[in-house]
DNA sequence: TACTAACGTAAGTGTCAACTGACAGAGAGG
DNA sequence: CCTCTCTGTCAGTTGACACTTACGTTAGTA
């Protein structure tokens, strides 16, 4: 999970998700959608989003077809959702209203 | 933007975020929290995060309070969502229409 | 002034990541 | 078999990053 993340971090792999999302594609075309960069750099890329299990691979004949794995991205944003709230969000309301509660009950505490 | 999304695959930071949501936190605060690194690590970290802009800083006296920047962590996940929804679902649903209709028109099609 | 607490920061190190170029294997077609 | 295409992978370089140690700075205090 903090793969994933971590794989996403980087602007080019988000790319190659997007890409691979509605379509399945093999490796070449991928790759020829980004000039900048070699397609082995691509295939790296390729190599770390299935390793964080973003994508999935289907052999055929020579080509590898690659589309992106929506089961694992749906994974990861419930998780980013769960940071926002329950980790963020939630946590606030608690402290806010514990400090509520202790300044109008001692009127100072610490710890 | 990006710098924040790189900001927070770091695990270390995600937590710092989460310690100074509700409550602002001197720097030894925070990282009397970490006991597996040492206090310059954690500053370096906040440097980080102030400067991915996640979190505000003020100082007070010789203190340096922190805590996270609500406003910039919603823009990240606006960013975030807009990435899942209009960057992928839709473009599933476009493309899945425009594959529906090529397969009815014609009943086969490559590229 | 001298001392101390609270910080940031520079310097140095080990590790990881992104990338290029060269190479190897696998499958299709002659 | 030979050849071409598609593709992963290895070797090597460069830069970024997380971390520690040491030091400098600033503000409060005796």
């Amino acid at each position: 999970m903090d793969a994933a993340l971590k794989a996403l971090a980087e602007p080019r792999r988000r790319e190659i998700v997007r890409l691979v999302w509605s379509e399945e594609l093999p490796a070449t075309a991928i790759a020829a959608r980004f000039s900048e960069v070699t397609r082995s750099a691509i295939s790296q890329h390729l190599g770390i989003l299935r390793e964080a299990g973003l994508v999935h691979e289907r052999k055929e004949g020579t080509r590898r077809l690659y589309r992106s794995n929506h089961h694992e991205m749906a994974r990861l944003r419930a998780y980013l959702d769960d940071y926002w709230t329950t980790g963020l969000e939630r946590l606030r309301d608690v402290a806010e209203a514990a400090e509520a509660q202790r300044e109008s009950r001692d009127g100072r505490t610490d710890t």
